[in-house]
RNA sequence: GGUGGAGUGCCCGAGUGGCUAAAGGGGGCGGGCUGUAAACCCGCUGGCUAUGCCUACGUUGGUUCGAAUCCAACCUCCACCA
């Protein structure tokens, strides 16, 4: 199968600018870039597939190189936005390119054969003087060919939002940054999320302007979910690659929690399963599935990818204690471990000795708004203490209800936990 | 600027003197079923020192034994006209 095939049937294709792609990549090795806005500390789940390209590419044989957008992210790039967006500031642009950098690392190998290589375009944009760029580099662009560009449509035509000049001005700056690079390492391809497809062209446009070089371009599709809502939003909100933002047990917990109809896609562009196996995963879930064999393997792989093996034993161990029951036999560590993102409170080891209500200690520990709410929940039967139900509004606090080392786990409905710490 | 209408709990929305902590729906939470899912079913959804008390129907004041409900002023929003 050749790299297009596999990217294809992973689904990683939308738009490529050219046919002659696949059969260029299979007769000798390309160096390709995908930039990374470093608009946060961190990237999130959305960014992976990216990500998960670039590798492909690089174990197909061909050279990534991984571009962090710490000069256009002082700029902000409007594609598809529906609004101006606040400028960041210089120093947290440079934080949060060498937090990404860090991040990328585990996905990309940078050393060895067509060892991968990472660039700032901060190095090179923000060298130039103003004339320079528009002697130099303006002057290829049309503005009436940026101005038919969907990406910037929606902003044109809304009166109340707008787009600055400054905004505007970005897609030839991401342009720039494809000719720099054709330049200087012979990038020939710039892949990137199907919004990217404008800023990619004008790339293409430039270098081919300015050097004669014809390139290419390649975008994925936007990830979607079956039942219509936004991919790579939990609860809690964006799923992160860092794992303080997005714990590991959490991270875990996001995957396992895919539908069924969504979960062999994933399979496919987020993991690095064969074929084969991802067959009999969907034959799996077809027949069986209650098992959900698709979803464990699929939060297995991408929190192992993403976090390491160490950190998916923890989660795996976390998952399995806060859905399979016993608590019991857990030791302390054991117990801080699997409930380490849980809220705690601690409390004077003397107080379960003193017979207070339970109700008014979970109060004052903030688990419940008011007394009330910890009534209603108890009669509605949502509250649990050590997984056991609470059954009467007046249990007494007592010595049998801590685990090891002090601790009592709360639980209020099916999984909000809540640590209480008695400390000497 | 003129005229008319409206502001109710997290949201929508009923309610025009006591039976109203306020119908109904949505959302949220809890329970059941299940696969840590979807769908579905049930319950809860102001607070407290609790068979009672306090707070709450835009704001302030008034009428009344008693007001979300009547009156006055104010604030805000909407519609139509100019």
């Amino acid at each position: 199968m050749t790299l297009f095939e596999e990217l294809s049937w992973r689904g990683f294709i939308h738009q490529v600018t050219h046919e002659e792609l696949k059969d260029a990549l299979e007769q000798a090795p390309m160096t390709l870039y995908c930039g990374f806005d470093p608009s946060a500390d961190s990237l999130h789940i959305g960014s992976l597939l990216p990500i998960l390209g670039l590798a492909h590419f690089q174990r197909a044989g061909h050279r990534p190189i991984v571009l962090i957008g710490g000069g256009t992210g002082l700029i902000g790039d409007p594609s598809f936005k529906a609004e101006e967006r606040s400028l960041l500031t210089k120093e947290d642009v440079a934080r949060n390119a060498a937090g990404i950098r860090a991040q990328l690392e585990r996905f990309i190998r940078f050393e060895g054969e067509n060892a991968a290589i990472m660039v700032n375009n901060a190095d090179w944009l923000c060298e130039f003087s103003l004339i320079d760029f528009l002697r130099d580099v303006g002057k290829h662009f049309s503005v009436n060919v940026m101005l038919s560009r969907e990406s910037v449509r929606q902003r044109l035509e809304d009166r109340d939002h707008g787009i600055s000049f400054t905004e505007f001005s970005y897609g030839l700056l991401q342009g720039y940054d494809f000719l720099h690079l054709n330049e200087h390492f012979g990038c020939r391809l710039e892949i990137g999320g199907s919004d990217q497809w404008g800023n990619i062209v004008s790339g293409m446009d430039l270098t081919r302007r300015m050097r004669g070089e014809d390139t290419y371009g390649l975008t994925f599709p936007l990830v979607t979910k079956a039942d219509g809502t936004k991919f790579g939003k939990s609860e809690s909100g964006n799923v992160w690659l860092d794992p303080a933002r997005t714990s590991p047990y959490k991270f875990y917990q996001f995957w396992i929690n895919q539908a069924d109809a969504d979960v062999v896609r994933y399979l496919r562009c987020f993991t690095f399963l064969t074929r084969e196996e991802i067959a009999e995963y969907e034959r799996r879930t077809a027949e069986e599935p209650h098992l959900r064999a698709a979803q464990k393997r699929l939060a297995g792989e991408v929190t192992r990818l993403v976090h390491g093996e160490d950190a998916l034993a923890n989660a795996l161990m976390a998952s399995k204690a806060m859905f399979g029951g016993g608590l019991e036999g857990l030791d302390e560590s054991t117990l801080l471990d699997v409930f380490s993102e849980v809220p705690s409170t601690e409390l004077p080891a003397a107080v379960p000795g003193e017979g207070r209500l339970l109700l008014d200690v979970l109060t004052e520990a903030g688990v419940f708004r008011s007394k009330s709410e910890g009534r209603r929940m108890v009669k509605n039967g949502g509250l649990y203490l050590n997984n056991e139900r609470v059954g009467t509004e007046d249990a007494v606090l007592g010595e049998g209800h801590c685990l090891s080392g002090g601790i009592a786990v709360v639980r209020k409905g099916k999984k909000n936990y809540h640590l209480l710490r008695f400390t000497a």
